[in-house]
DNA sequence: ATTCATAATTATTGATGCAAAATATTATTT
DNA sequence: AAATAATATTTTGCATCAATAATTATGAAT
């Protein structure tokens, strides 16, 4: 008979999501007018989440606030894509900089082990993708500095605004992979500038694939 | 007589504002619980408003939630102090490299005017610090990339937490002036490379300053 | 006397209502 | 017929109100 706690998180935090959800499936095109009453009477709840909700997701980037007009998908041009996806390179090479000086043998090893998983999973895209997003993860999360974190993953939201997707292209797997693997070999080795170069390389390419 | 209620902002953006004031003044000490309701009688506005505007805090990291306890002054530590200290001295060392290469004369010789001005204001701290201030803006507007000009706001807010607030003491004027002309060399020689080693160590010296 | 449970108080979170502002439409005048 | 002004409708934004959850204090039982 336990009445659960059916609040893990607020319910603004919940319309956040929801919203997310609804904004990179293209549902809510870039470009267009939220109506936040239309939105709040579907979800069955007040203006007042809704509004906050949307004020969150104005913080990630996903939406801007006119005044006295509401809120719009954002739109991202061509040039927000690369410049978003220069800021990726240059912080997620930095991290990766700070896991060859300061990781762990063991953490190296969880990232080879990730690697190898992701080896694995080369004929499963779905898998692969996902395995693809830990490992980036992971290292951001050795590379230990919460502010950072906050911003690649906000700047990746971003990133799925645009119609040409994909940190990913299906037709790039081989290569990601090889990448991938030049990388963990500059991180095995400890070698902090080896890493940064690779991994600022496998963002480049990942950006001429986007284009 | 004109009583122009002229709304150039909204009330929450007014409010995060001087709740921002109070926050960098430490009249709101970092851990400290945030009173909405008494806040909100204060400034004589309802809890609403005031609200969206923590809202807007919590997305830049001034403030953290806490579900069903309302909205803290962020505390930052030592870590947290190097952390983003990291991340500045990366994203404004970038935007360095990216002015060498890609500024248009005009833009460099307007960096090498405020350096000027810099020069003239070195026994005047409070002009000193204000045109410091400038100069990176500046550069950073001439890099052109709203999303970094956006988390580099955002992390120079979260920095003057911290009781060594400062991005430059007051005992280190002449070594800051110096790393700038160093800088302004590098810029004006369109040496890309070098910007960027010489913003990261103007960086690296003021952290070791701060500490 | 100490601990656990229950009740009360306090503060956050969600809903509803109202006013002001902006935009669009219609009517009137030139 | 076109342009400007006025009115009406739509929508944001702020305030007030109600309910839920958490913490603290008090009382009872072991």
């Amino acid at each position: 008979m336990s009445a659960v706690t059916l609040t893990p998180r607020a319910l603004y935090e919940e319309v956040a999501e929801l919203l997310r959800q609804r904004i990179f499936s293209s549902e809510l095109a870039p470009g267009s007018w939220i109506d936040e009453m239309r939105l709040a009477e579907e979800y069955g709840i007040s203006r007042t989440p809704m509004r906050e909700a949307l004020k969150v997701l104005a913080a990630e980037g996903l939406v801007t606030m006119k005044v006295r007009r509401g809120a719009y998908v954002t739109e991202v041009n061509d040039k927000d894509q690369r410049d978003v996806y220069h800021l990726l390179a240059l912080l997620e090479s930095d991290a990766a900089g700070v896991v060859a000086q300061n990781a762990s043998d063991a953490q190296l090893q969880d990232l080879k082990a990730l690697h190898q998983e992701l080896v694995a999973a080369v004929h499963d895209t779905e898998r692969f993708f996902d395995i693809n997003e830990r490992f980036h993860m992971r290292l951001l999360e050795i590379a230990n500095n919460r502010w950072r974190d906050q911003m690649v993953a906000d700047l990746r939201k971003v990133m799925k605004l645009n119609r040409h997707n994909s940190l990913l292209k299906s037709g790039r797997i081989e290569e990601s992979l090889s990448e991938h693997q030049a990388l963990l070999d500059a991180l095995l080795a400890r070698d902090a500038g080896a890493s940064v170069q690779r991994m600022k390389a496998h963002f480049e390419n990942g950006l001429e694939a986007a284009s």
